[in-house]
DNA sequence: CCATCGGCGCGTCAACATTG
DNA sequence: CAATGTTGACGCGCCGATGG
């Protein structure tokens, strides 16, 4: 029963309340348990399972022992519709387009101290990497200022307020480095974002799957109801 | 109070997918 | 095809609960 990261699931319709009326609704099959969508390349290596391996057959490392598992569809690729259905994006709808200009979303919740970075772009339309404890400002003259943001609560349940600081220039701009241990810590700290966005979207996956869970128990319930309310109306009838 | 346990989030690696 | 993105697996540390 940890507390710690209000992660107990308890089913709730959330705010969009799904409601449960008319009860037909056979409904766009965008099911939630979508069988994998295995891309055909993908399926056959499903179903003839990495045939080009088998000789060295996977004693290598404990690691590699996930062969096994088919790459399930990005989570990236499924959205929540207002009514709290899942919808899954199809191949070249992605369009995330401005998501990188100026991520702030996790910047607050660093407990760990380490810094991490994010895309920002420059006002000539140029990725830059910058530490997700600052954000960039685009000045009425048109020039990009970063600002190192503070929190004051050090605990996520408080309110935090975001203290700017003094401006920090962009001049240690990561400028596409040959140094391999360069590349190394770049990819390290992006890796380490997009894991922590993996998960945030997993959960979010997870909860939506269990909303809908509590949806269809309860179309469930009122179909069998309707039913037995039909039935014995039926023999009323007939009697 | 301390040891133990279970849950959670994190960072990293590696395999696989996607993109250009 | 190389670079980059995504995500399962693993190990680690932290935290709260629980039992002695």
């Amino acid at each position: 029963m940890s507390l710690r990261g209000a992660s107990s699931i308890n089913v709730v319709i959330p705010g969009d309340q799904v409601q449960v009326q008319g009860v037909i609704q056979t409904a766009q099959s965008s099911s939630v348990i979508h069988s994998p969508q295995v891309p055909p390349a993908q399926a056959s290596s499903l179903s003839e399972s990495d045939d080009s391996q088998d000789s060295s057959d996977s004693i290598d490392t404990p690691r590699k022992s996930h062969g096994i598992l088919a790459r399930r569809p990005s989570y990236k690729k499924i959205t929540i519709a207002p009514n709290g259905t899942l919808q899954f994006a199809s191949q070249s709808a992605e369009g995330v387009q401005g998501l990188q200009t100026l991520a702030m979303a996790n910047a607050g919740n660093n407990q760990s101290g380490t810094t991490i970075l994010q895309y920002a772009q420059t006002s000539d339309g140029q990725q830059i990497l910058v530490p997700s404890n600052q954000v960039v400002v685009q000045t009425a003259s048109g020039d990009m200022q970063t600002y190192q943001i503070r929190t004051t609560s050090t605990t996520s349940s408080l309110p935090q307020t975001v203290v700017m600081t003094s401006p920090v220039t962009l001049s240690c701009q990561p400028s596409k480095s040959d140094d391999p241990q360069m590349k190394r810590e770049i990819r390290l700290l992006k890796n380490r974002e997009a894991a922590r966005e993996c998960r945030r979207k997993k959960k979010e996956y997870v909860k939506c799957l269990e909303n809908r869970v509590a949806v269809l128990e309860n179309q469930n319930k009122t179909l069998i109801e309707e039913l037995k309310a039909l039935k014995d109306l039926y023999c009323h009838k007939t009697v």
